[in-house]
DNA sequence: ATGAAAGCGCTAACAT
DNA sequence: ATGTTAGCGCTTTCAT
């Protein structure tokens, strides 16, 4: 009947004790018991009583024990790729918030950018029974989310679906986000604008280079080929991005960087050149990080409604955990906004230094 | 008997299948079945059987019920106060593959810098019955651990334990690492060596700088009070140490920064004063990130062994689960190792440049 | 408002 | 190797 389920340091032994220890010490029924737990009405004299016991005998549920009868967990998960970058941590962080909201915990599972492990965790999601999943895809055609789908965890997929479907997505919409940022540039009197894409293949990176192409062409600016920087949504591509832009015949007066990481190799490219901005280039960056007020010139950024997104997410997951399909599976694209700052400038004359560092 | 879980969008409806459905639909014992979804071994033609029923039903087994037999939950969970930088990207991917090999999974838990949160994670963690948490703590006196440590759950602290007692710590032994990356920078002739301090009161800022104070005592140099600069952990200190550093009459010949974040903040300060590294300035940062590498020169480092850290860490929680609790609650350190790579050279005799930027 | 008792799905001890 | 069965700790009818 006792169950010893614990060697302690010390040589003490604990046993759990449970809600029928509480009864026979609190001369009250399981079920009482049971019910003042989960917020019920009880004589206010058996209140006293059974608060006293259950802080006395150091009592707490069992949550296998619960999750065996309500099959809920509390619990919403988000499925990531990597850790790196303020990006996962400004969506943790408003995640973190909104998950607190709807009284769940969040778990946040890494999948190291490894199909094996995205699919494992899929799974074992699944038997934890966690009441929503949020996930940050992983390029693939196998269909690793069948065993959530299955079970009937709703799923938020968060850009890129790779092609997965029977999901609710969410998406930022990068391509107005970029045309409007590349329209200021123009605005400014800018024509000789470069950028730095993202990685192959990626909706984001199709969508924010669309952007730039859609300005250039509504205002009927002819793109330069050379200006089309390849990148792979990493530091080292925008540091040697901004170094073949500076080895040009003609230099771009503007640069448009596609994401954080690409820009702070930019930047140090940048810096390392003695480029002046935004006298001699002015630059403009996709996401929106500390690092953008810090630097001097502070930078004009696209600031991703990170915290929107989140919310939705967590909005969605609770409208279909309840029953409702209203519009499923269906996407939602959220605006981003342009913070202005102090690296776009107009572009000058005759700027070209000959004796860069 | 039948229990209706989820609506599903279609509108059809799903229910459990469970371990008896296995064994009805295989004609065999629930007991068979379950030792073979355990592993156990069962004749190869049952095998076959169960194997097919399993999947044409599509069963998994039920983690509730499974925990609420055994208590395990087959996780082990980190707590941690932010998902910034590099350094918790590194730790979680080598935490993850660790915990991998454990046979578990990982739950990252992100405390937000709140108390209120961590204290809430912890008892959250301690109903799930997790195997094991590894935390990196906040600082406060409350004993917000004092729940998983009743319920017997092995926790491992990591650095800085804020008085918590009664656990396993484990730490990067940062003051011989300082030591040694500041020695080096005498051995290249160094004498006016300015650093970058961390957060007061936090142990590991305390111990880099010993760490510069020790070697600076031994060979006997004289510590110039305007070469120690304070700083916070976050970027801007970085740079602004820079700045006030470079306004200085006489300036340092070389600069030993304590962090990651810091040192990123530095570095956009040299390249915004031109100040060429190593000629004028031998950079030396604690924390070896990809930035080091990129960045031209490469950054000598004080590379952390977070791999190794986070193995002994999973190490001993597996050891405490098994009731081996030799050596507890013990305190671990282990070295830290300098990677030297190009931005510290010999101090120029005078290298001052009074047209900086 | 309270109590008695049936099971949630699984594992493990025991019997065959 | 396989089958039978007693609970794990809890919630939830259904009585009282």
């Amino acid at each position: 009947m006792v169950k010893w389920i614990y060697q302690k340091p010390g040589g003490t032994k604990t046993m759990t004790v449970t809600i029928k220890d509480v009864a026979k010490e609190a001369k009250l029924a399981v079920s009482t018991i049971s019910k003042y737990m989960n917020g019920g009405k009880v004589r206010p004299k058996n209140e006293q009583i059974i608060k006293e016991v259950v802080e006395r005998l150091g009592y707490r549920p069992n949550n296998f024990a619960r999750g065996l009868r309500n099959s809920r967990s509390y619990t919403i998960a988000l499925l990531t790729p990597n850790m790196e970058g303020e990006h996962s941590a400004r969506m943790i962080s408003s995640l973190e918030d909104q998950v607190k909201k709807m009284g769940c915990f969040l778990n946040i599972c890494c999948y190291q950018d490894s199909i094996e492990h995205i699919k494992s965790y899929v799974e074992y999601l699944t038997e934890k029974n966690v009441d929503g999943i949020i996930v940050s895809p992983i390029k693939t055609t196998e269909d690793y989310l069948e065993p959530a789908r299955r079970a009937g965890i709703p799923i938020v997929i968060l850009e890129d679906t790779y092609g997965i479907e029977n999901c609710d997505v969410l998406q930022v919409d990068c391509a107005s986000a970029s045309y409007q940022i590349v329209e200021h540039l123009i605005q400014q009197g800018h024509r000789k604008i470069a950028v730095i894409k993202g990685t192959e293949g990626m909706t984001t990176s199709r969508e924010r280079l669309n952007g730039y192409l859609r300005v250039m062409e509504d205002y009927g600016y002819p793109v330069k080929e050379e200006f089309l920087i390849d990148g792979d949504y990493d530091y080292r591509s925008g540091y040697e991005g901004v170094m073949k832009l500076w080895q040009l015949g003609e230099r771009p007066t503007a640069l448009f960087v596609t994401n954080y990481h690409m820009s702070v190799g930019a930047l140090v490219a940048i810096n390392r050149l003695h480029i002046r901005v935004p006298e001699e280039l002015s630059v403009v960056v996709f996401d929106d990080m500390t690092l953008s007020t810090i630097v001097r010139p502070r930078l004009t950024a696209v600031h991703q409604p990170l915290e929107e997104l989140m919310e939705k997410a967590c909005e969605l997951i609770e409208k279909r955990m309840n029953g409702d399909f209203e519009g499923f599976p269906g996407k939602w694209r959220l605006k981003a906004r342009i913070v202005y700052r102090d690296s776009v400038g107009k572009p000058q004359t005759e700027s070209k230094r000959l004796e860069s560092a």
